[in-house]
DNA sequence: CAAGTATATTCGTATATACTCATGTAAGCA
DNA sequence: TGCTTACATGAGTATATACGAATATACTTG
């Protein structure tokens, strides 16, 4: 990182990873992966109710990650911000490592 | 991310993000990039008691993200996986264009 | 306008957790 | 052994938030 952070730069950056904090808010997030869906098709996705599935898709557009489209009665939302795919892949890489590392210390 | 996630790998992503999703905990990680430091030192630079500096060091070893090591009367925390310095990067250029965005909006 | 559909919001509950203060524990030294 | 230092932990409080059930809002169509 280099340079230091201000707090409120620090609280900024705290809120963004907290948004991916979640694991239902990264189900839809790799839902919307696939491309812009509306709430109906994405409550079909990932197994929980409306409203909860809206509650978190707010929180996510708020955060910056998501998109909002409304047309007609249906509202669309889709990825605002592609890197948090390259987050989820720096995170899966350190993960696999990590359980890797454990698994070494009960090989012979 | 290509390939679907199970639960299990979602809730495991999730905790990371979250482990980086407090401002305190970022500066600490912060501090101890300039290497290795006991609590003692942490709490110095940190405006924070010292029992809730020792508490966010804990977590962050848990996650994986802290080194541990006990000296005498020390106990010596450093990054145990600098790849949060890749995850802080990324945000921080998310967050710089997400609010030259909005900045462009109020532009003549 | 009435009725139906898609989404958002309100309310209540349960749980998590950040924080402080006080105390416990472990290591070093007289 | 007793004292001091460094760190960890327990208890209590305040706050946040995930979730479900019910209700409100926005839009479309008859």
């Amino acid at each position: 990182m280099g340079k230091k952070l201000s707090e409120d730069a620090l609280r900024l950056i705290a809120e963004r990873f907290k948004a991916l904090g979640e694991p239902m808010r990264l189900k839809l997030i790799m839902t919307l992966e696939q491309g812009e869906k509306n709430v109906g098709q994405i409550v079909e996705q990932v197994s929980s109710t409306q409203a909860n599935v809206s509650r978190h898709l707010q929180y996510l557009t708020e955060a910056g990650i998501l998109k909002r489209r409304k047309d007609g009665l249906h509202v669309y939302y889709s990825i605002s911000d592609p890197r948090v795919f390259d987050l989820c892949q720096v995170v899966c890489g350190s993960l696999e490592e990590h359980f890797n590392n454990r698994a070494q210390a009960f090989k012979s």
